[in-house]
DNA sequence: GGACAAAGTCCATAATCTGGACTAACTTGC
DNA sequence: GCAAGTTAGTCCAGATTATGGACTTTGTCC
């Protein structure tokens, strides 16, 4: 299958991964949630070719995932910012985050500290479930075939 | 910058794509959540090429979000069971998917639904803070520089 | 014994990424 | 006023990576 043809399929990992997926896109992301606005500055952060910048950039506006604003003319400027579709992958940056500061941290402890300005305190972030408000482990959760995933069922049955 | 080079970046965000960030293997990771175990079941699923399968799985399997168990010898044959580390990637396996339901799902709502055992309902994943158990939003939180991460500095004085 | 399966490896071709050069229109320094 | 620098791009040749198909090994099914 061609990278492309995955925001075809029948599953929402996919289809997000088919716009978010690539080896920079969450890491522009990351830098528009750390302030990053412009061009040179992102760039600067990741050290990526200006080719691969300006198209993923491209396509993040036409997803929906950010747009630009023009802060000058002559010659025509842009900032970038998140939309709220962009603000919305911020759970999936979080958890990134936290895992590799589980993992990866070296002795120093984590790069970056998450304050939570309505508490108070540093925090790392937990998944909790929308209906009970409780923490959720993946032992405790079932998928559920909804319509049109036939692949789910095959791997529903699984290779036990 | 080289993809390689980013495991070296003081970014714990990096440091969690350097393993997880390539177009493929949070794909496979869903599917092994999904409770697929098997060379050929994930490559069905997701109609990749063996090598890359076979290449990520080893890497998945050196850094330890995986392990294999061989399930016969003669000739060997092994299952792929998630670790622990792998495990603790399900928040962002799930956040994806909830991001995908909500701006790409078609007309017939998820393909796929996720039901809390715990508490008997349906749900959609939250992130919540670990010291006051309360949801976060982006806007009421701040990154704030651990050790070592000299990029932030720049980033957190933005363009604006 | 022949066909088929599972889990790989190997390789030529195709797609993608990189790094450097180039451009346009300012701004700053001298 | 003019050269040098800045910003946000585009363009292109060469390097890297992915793809798809063939091949392998050992075993089972008919």
């Amino acid at each position: 299958m061609k990278w492309h043809e995955l925001s075809e399929q029948h599953c929402s990992v996919a289809r997000s991964l088919a716009v978010v997926g690539d080896r920079w896109t969450l890491l522009i992301l990351r830098d528009l949630f750390l302030g990053a606005r412009r061009f040179e500055t992102i760039r600067d952060s990741l050290g990526l070719s200006r080719t691969i910048l300006a198209e993923r950039l491209s396509l993040l506006e036409a997803e929906g995932v950010l747009r630009r604003k023009p802060y000058q003319e002559k010659p025509l400027r842009h900032e970038y910012h998140l939309t709220g579709k962009g603000i919305d992958l911020y759970p999936v940056i979080m958890f990134l985050l936290r895992w590799g500061d589980r993992y990866y941290a070296g002795d120093q402890g984590p790069p970056v500290v998450q304050h939570h300005l309505a508490c108070g305190h540093d925090f790392t972030p937990e998944l909790h479930c929308s209906e009970c408000g409780e923490p959720v482990s993946p032992f405790e959760t079932r998928p559920r075939a909804g319509e049109g995933f036939p692949q789910l069922a095959a791997l529903l049955s699984p290779d036990d």
